[in-house]
DNA sequence: GCCAACGTTGGC
DNA sequence: GCCAACGTTGGC
């Protein structure tokens, strides 16, 4: 089983949404690493941070499941749909998505300068500068220091 | 709103 | 295959 954080700009769907639909596709992710990740790496039964982008402030929100490991994302195929691309085509899908499950809401956001303060977290790729990624794997040990760090609620 | 960092496109 | 130009992301 492999940990995760995943970006969303809480304006387009947010931990809310999610929360209030128990289970939502993970589409529209038009980047190649991503779209790797998605398609090939992530496995039913791994745990995803979910993180909120272009936010005050950003950070880490919550916790979700991958349900369904990746399948072709349609929003590709579909031509009234804003992620739609014509160089996808059903014989040929360029893009992939997984599906996710709400597992937790924490009660305060963990935000980006404070994940940065800690030095457990210096290696997390979403902290590094200039990290543009929507999908990046998480260390165990990252996982489970920030579990700790939730729980502690000293941040 | 600014802009640094990064990914993609396309001419050559 | 190179790389300049362009578009996008996302923190601030």
């Amino acid at each position: 089983m492999a940990y995760w954080l995943m970006k969303s700009e809480p304006t387009a769907f947010s931990i809310d949404d999610l929360e209030r639909l128990t289970v939502s596709g993970w589409d529209g992710v038009r980047n190649y690493q991503a779209r790797n990740m998605l398609r090939d790496q992530m496995q039913v039964g791994d745990l995803a941070f979910f993180y909120h982008s272009n936010s005050k402030p950003a950070g880490i929100v919550g916790v979700m499941r991958v349900v369904k490991a990746g399948y072709p994302d349609d929003t590709a195929l579909d031509a009234s749909n804003p992620h739609y691309d014509p160089s996808s085509t059903p014989d040929n899908p360029r893009w992939y998505q997984v599906d996710v499950a709400f597992v937790q809401k924490f009660p305060r956001l963990l935000s980006l300068a404070m994940l940065k303060q800690h030095v457990l977290l210096q290696e997390m790729q979403v902290l590094r500068k200039g990290n543009r990624l929507s999908i990046t794997p998480v260390a165990a040990d990252e996982w489970l220091f920030i579990q700790e760090l939730v729980k502690t609620e000293v941040f």
